[in-house]
DNA sequence: CTTGAGCGG
């Protein structure tokens, strides 16, 4: 059956219109993140996903819906790994709702040192296809930490990742691998370092800012309540898990490290 | 020692 399909190869039954842009630079604006999208077709909505609507700090990924199938699947071709500002934007389908999709992202520790992105992957592509992945390096050393991050398309694929892979000692290892499920609070950072400080106080002490006020009287509720979030009944149960708010990174100033070897000319630049 | 970013309205 050759027919109609004119000037588009849109697959059969596909009807989707609604994409996800990943790697979006930090700078790029909502304005410049429409233009890269309307030249393949109409857009009914688009838009970069973003903190705040105070802060405006952007996570890095947008949507953008088309008006047509084909102009979806025709962005997808022409506009996925393009080379915008520092990055290469990735351009796929974005999931329906209420899909599969929440706990996909596994963090994976004890991982051997020697390891490669490749045997990463490897070690865990059995259980599903995997988006995305990474394996964290020493912030001064380099070297790699042994930690890294896989995320699986399906939820269901991860799940049957870490009863598959979590206490399995890898070749080449020595130790059995740590597979959980991956904490998404990267959001979270930017909001505190936009100076977002609703009500979180860290209990650990060594932490960065020093409350001047530290007059505790005993018998003042008041103010024992900043360090004090819980009355001491119930402390015997379960583990309480301390402090992960503690972020001690900076936001921006790196300068980079991440991906980029190709240097790219891509197109005659224009003026 | 959970990643500059993978699912909203």
């Amino acid at each position: 059956e050759s027919s109609s399909s004119p000037s588009s190869a849109l697959p059969d039954g596909e009807t989707r219109t609604n994409l996800i842009i990943n790697y979006l630079p930090q700078t790029l604006t909502d304005q410049e993140f429409y233009k890269i999208f309307v030249v393949v077709g109409p857009i009914k909505n688009c838009r970069i996903m973003k903190d705040l609507k105070q802060t405006g700090y952007s996570f890095g990924f947008g949507f953008v819906e088309y008006q047509k199938p084909e102009d979806a699947a025709k962005a997808i071709l022409q506009l996925n790994n393009l080379p915008v500002q520092h990055k290469r934007i990735k351009v796929s389908y974005a999931r329906p709702p209420g899909e599969d999709i929440k706990e996909t992202n596994l963090y994976i520790q004890n991982i051997p040192r020697s390891y490669t992105l490749d045997q990463l992957e490897e070690l865990f592509s059995s259980y599903g296809q995997i988006v995305q992945k990474n394996l964290l390096k020493d912030k001064v050393t380099g070297l790699p930490r042994g930690v890294g991050f896989v995320r699986f398309d399906k939820k269901s694929q991860a799940e049957a990742a870490i009863v598959g892979m979590n206490g399995v000692v890898p070749e080449g290892g020595t130790e059995p691998l740590v597979v959980k499920v991956a904490e998404e609070h990267g959001k979270m950072k930017a909001a505190y370092y936009a100076g977002y400080h609703a009500g979180l106080s860290t209990t650990r002490g060594g932490g960065g800012v020093v409350s001047s006020q530290v007059v505790l009287s005993r018998g003042v509720e008041g103010d024992a309540s900043a360090t004090r979030p819980q009355p001491p009944r119930k402390q015997q149960g379960g583990k309480i898990a301390p402090d992960r708010t503690a972020n001690r990174y900076n936001p921006i100033g790196s300068g980079g490290g991440y991906g980029g070897g190709y240097g790219g000319g891509y197109g005659s630049g224009g003026s």
